[in-house]
This record gives C-alpha cells, structure tokens and sequence, in this order.
DNA sequence: ACATGATATGAAACAGGTATCACACAGATG
DNA sequence: CATCTGTGTGATACCTGTTTCATATCATGT
C-alpha cells in the first residue's frame, strides 16, 4: 500500500499524510482520521521513497576489520548505543580483514546511501587518505589518530609505557616486547613507542631478539613466546601489545615451566574477560572500547548537525590495573 | 552530481548510463565514454532513487540482543560473510534485550527499508508472532526453534544431556545445574530439558537448591555458584547453560578451595575462548555459531529468490570438547 | 471593518533513478 | 526481396514519497 491508495482509504489527500509523518500543519480531525487508518492497515511511509527527496538515511555506515574480538564488539556496542539515542541505524561492514574492502565500502557510503561513516580502521595508506578526502558525508575514525580527520582515539603510548615502567621500577632489567605491526598506528606503533619510552628512561638495552612482532591472536602470541623464550638468555617481563597475545605468552609459560609473575612478569594493554580470567591473571591497561564507540558516535552525530568542517580529535585515557602477572613475590 | 548531469558530462544519454549500470545492451564506444566520465567524477548512482523504482534495498536487518557476546559476534560474522559474498549489506539493530526494541525493529523492516529479516531472539511471545505474522519480508529466526518460521538452531538439548551424562558416567552422583530462564526457549528450557533426561536416565534424584537459574554474564554466574556451593551439602558436579555461567563457578571454586575436577566437576555449552584458556579449561559443547550465521543467511537469500512460503527448519548438531574440568583424577 | 499572521489544504512540481516504448539498423533466413 | 530477430537508442512515463505554491479560513489587534 502506497501514500496515495492510502489516502483515499483514509478519506483524506495524499499532502495530509505526508504532513502527518513528517510534522507539519494539520487539522485535529485529520489527525484522527489518519491514525484510524493507520490502526487498520499498518500503513507506514517507505523510506526509500522519502530518502529520494530529502536526502536523509538515517543510517551510519561502520566499518569494522572483524566482529570476532572482543575489543571491536564492545566499540560496536557503543556506536550503536548513541546512534539509537538518536534515531538512527546502522549499516555494519565487516572487511575481514581486507584492506580492499574497506575502500570498496567507503566508495559505496561516498554517495548516498548513509548519513555518515564510521571506520574502525587498522593500517592507513595513502589510497585510504585520497579515498577519504573525497567523501561526500562526514566521517569519523575510532581507535586510530589520522591526522586531518575526525578521531576518537587512545593513549596507546602512554598506556604502555605505563605498563612497561611498571615492572621496571619492580626491578626487571631485561624487558621484552611481543607488538604488532607498526603499519598499524594505534596497537602497532605507539605501543611500541611507548615501551621504547620507558625503557630508554630506565637506561635499559633491548637486544633485537627480545622484540617480536606478533599477529592479533592468540596462537600467533604463542608462537612468538615459544621463540622468543626457547633460547638461553630470556627476559626476565615481557609487554605485550594486545591482552590475545599476552595470554598466548602466558600459556606458553606454563607449558615451558616458565612461573610468572616470579621469572617472568606479562603486563599488555586491552583489559578483555579473558585477561581477568586467566590462570594467572594478567596486569593490563583498560581502554574505554565502548566509550570510544560512543564518543565516535557522537562526534558523528555533531558533524551531522553542524556545518563547520574542522577535523577534531578526542583522545581518551586509559587505566592500569595490576592483577598477579606483575606481582613481586 | 545526478543521472543527468552525469549523462551529459559523459556525452551520452541519460538512458545509456542507467542501462550501463544496469546491464542493458549498450554498445562498447558507450561503455567507454561512461567508464571514463567516471574515472574522471567518481559518479555512482544514488541508491535511494534505485529503490524507490524497483523495490530492491540489498539490505538485510538483523536484530541482536546485545553485540558484546562471543557467540552472537561469531553468528553475525557468520551472516556477514554469506551476505557480503552475494553482495547484500547488513543493517544491524541491537536491542539491548529490550523486547520493545525487538519489536518495534521488526515493525520498522515491515515495509521497506530492508529485503529481509534475520532475528537472533530470546525470548517470544505472543506479540513477536503476531508482528512476525504480518511481516512482508522474508524472515530467519537463528539460534531458536519457533514453529511456523524459518529457523536455524542447535541442539541445544542433546548437547545438555551429552554433557550432564559424560559427567554422569564418570561415577558423579550428585549433578547440579545453573541454568538461564526458560523463557529462552533455546539456551533455557531446551538445555534443563537435557539435563533432566539424563538425570533421569541414571535414576537420580536432584535437590531444589541444586538447581540455579542465572543471568548470562560471568559475574552472575559466580554469584550463583557461591549460593549453591556455601550450604553443607555440596554437589559433586555442575552443568552450565552457558560458558560465561561456567567461568563464574569456576572462579568461585578457586576463591573457595574447591578442587575442580577431583571435588567439582563442571561442563558447560559454548566452547567461548574463555573456557579454553582459563587456568581449569572447560569441557564444553562447541555449537557452530558461524555456521548458524551462514546458514541463516542462506536460508535467507534463498527465501528471496524462491517464491515458495514454506517455513524450514535446520537444525546443527554439536560437538563434544573434554578438558580438564571433567576429568577423572 | 480591516489588515495581520498563524493555521490548514489540495494540486502540482520535484527528487533521482528505472522500465517501457517506439523505432533504427544490422545480419540471418526463407 | 521481404521478413524476422537480436542489438542499440533516446524520449518519456513511472516509482513513492516530500515540498512548494496558491489559496482558504479564522482569531486577533487596531
């Protein structure tokens, strides 16, 4: 049932019931009439329809790397806790991965289809800035800092070398890293930086073999403790940029007769249930994920509403909680 | 830029660009004269406008209870992947398990907006089949058996009574269960179900106080737990609906010097990362979430190609992990 | 009584696409 | 040669709402 089938089954003009779904004047006794009707048929407006005309999707476009973390879930959990506070939806992307995707689906929001975008992106390269200069609806990105564009991000330096001064001044002098990539800002290079950090301020050497780049999960933490901790000279706490690899280290101690905190202390940044329930539970840095996704959210809602272009950045600070993984025994 | 404008910047008619976009015939001189005015504008056409024509949205809802889960982020990656191989986008309400929520999205998809409908619920009453009723989209209910609808589930059942009977068999002979409400006809009622039955099957009996009914979070399960366990009279052995409900026992356990598996045996549904690493690794049904997703999905696609109505259901069978949480010492 | 402004109304234009239509033109067929 | 068939083309109608426009009504202030 179109407006006009339905107007004549409301006994009213298709004019009125477009000013009743969308505010405008109108006589109590049309009002009545419409609302009879709409109680019997069900009639509601299409949205496509209505979209051709006055260019409003209400939806936000979110593009994420995958959905099985558990970092990005609670992101998520927050976009679209602001975003249906307001009324909108939300058009989820999930790139696996691929960094293709993600400039296919920026291309595909470039038009029209959403109202805005949000992009929980990794690596930045220089399609994805050109890509990016060139969209038509506001963006924000969550979890990296770009500058030039709308951010929500965190103290990811500062988180680790929080975590790495804190097993230092429990008197480690062997540090050693397990990071990821440096393509990726945030996890990848300020976390790195940030351990650099402390470690250049506590007048320490780290031999190339005690910094390892790691892939996001578990296994692969695992596989880097294994080589990193089967040669003679071994660490004595290792940082790790992320709470899956720290609990691949973690297990491969236990496997390897390695005691922690004792031999080894294992501090990482995230805060995930799995940290907090491991064997030993490990010491980390709470970042804020779903206020993150929040404030991104919000920050999108506001570029909507205003119509100045100034790129802003929110950065958001974390929070250290020390559990058994770095306790002096 | 519009249809028009562009046409007419690529030299061409406004027909010629629709027709290229749409597969109509088109000569090859055409084609490239349309190809490059979009290399140089970046045109693409308008979705909206599209769909206000040909009632085609490549859009699927899916509404979720809460996105901060393990298993409902592996069953939407699950339906992610499906729907992005057929070029299908996922608009994605999460209700906060509010049931209003629920209802009031489904009422949204009614019309227009998406092509399809898959709802991952809880708990349904007689307003979500009178609403499901009228729906003019195909739906796919995942993860509970409704009749009369399509339906992706587990076997949620036989998985509860596999589990309470590997514990049974191992000499155990006083089972406890926290369960979740049996509102939920799924991870409720069906895994109480199966547990009863192999209850019964070894001719026990089991004591009011042995039988919890708890939330879905860990915290939750932890505070059940300590109810049970703080009496004089302890089980030997605890079936959990959920994994989180598992961890929380668990956790209890350790805090209250309860050797697990020699005093406390325990088993639970959901084969989560959580169970895998904790420091007493869970056994546990692993219920194939990804593919419930996928097959949702499908089941989707497929209502909207064919023209039949007729409601199906599949059903996933599970698979039984031991770990150390059951084992005889 | 009359200008004023707020409220109310239906016809028609508009948005940005797609589908239909009438027609042109080539090569194949009888 | 006439006819058919597949391909290619632009004009135009159409989809389903929203917005504008011209106009009508009514209570107020002066």
């Amino acid at each position: 049932m179109n407006i006009s089938e339905f107007a004549v089954y409301a006994g009213v003009s298709k004019s009125a019931v477009s000013r009743y779904f969308n505010d405008g004047y109108l006589s109590d006794d049309k009002r009545e009439l419409i609302e009879k009707a709409i109680a019997e048929t069900g009639y509601s407006p299409g949205i496509s329809a209505r979209t051709s005309k006055n260019r409003v999707t209400k939806l936000v476009g979110v593009i994420i790397p995958k959905l099985s973390s558990e970092s990005i879930s609670r992101v998520v959990e927050g976009i679209s806790e602001a975003l249906s506070a307001e009324g909108y939806e939300l058009l989820l992307v999930n790139t696996f991965n691929d960094c293709r995707k993600e400039i296919s689906s920026l291309e595909l929001f470039r038009n029209n289809r959403v109202d805005g975008v949000i992009l929980l992106g990794t690596v930045f390269t220089d399609l994805h800035l050109s890509v990016l200069g060139k969209m038509h609806v506001p963006v924000v990105i969550a979890g990296q800092n770009v500058k030039g564009f709308n951010c929500v991000c965190h103290n990811d330096e500062g988180a680790a070398y929080a975590l790495t001064k804190l097993m230092l001044e429990k008197g480690r002098k062997k540090p050693a890293m397990i990071g990821v990539t440096k393509d990726d800002r945030s996890a990848g290079l300020s976390r790195w930086n940030g351990f650099r950090r402390a470690v250049d301020e506590a007048g320490l050497d780290v031999p190339a073999r005690f910094m390892e780049t790691s892939r996001f999960d578990m296994d692969s933490g695992y596989e880097k403790a294994k080589f990193m901790l089967s040669g003679g000279h071994l660490p004595d706490c290792i940082f790790c940029a992320t709470d899956s690899i720290a609990m691949g280290a973690l297990l491969y101690c236990r496997e390897a007769g390695i005691d922690v905190p004792k031999d080894m202390m294992i501090a990482s940044v995230g805060d995930s249930k799995l940290g907090r329930a491991a064997f030993i539970p490990l010491t980390t840095a709470h970042l804020h994920y779903k206020t993150e996704g929040r404030d991104a959210a919000e920050m999108l809602l506001m570029a909507l509403k205003r119509s100045d272009t100034v790129a802003r950045t929110l950065e958001l600070d974390y929070e250290i909680i020390e559990r058994l993984s770095t306790e002096t025994v």
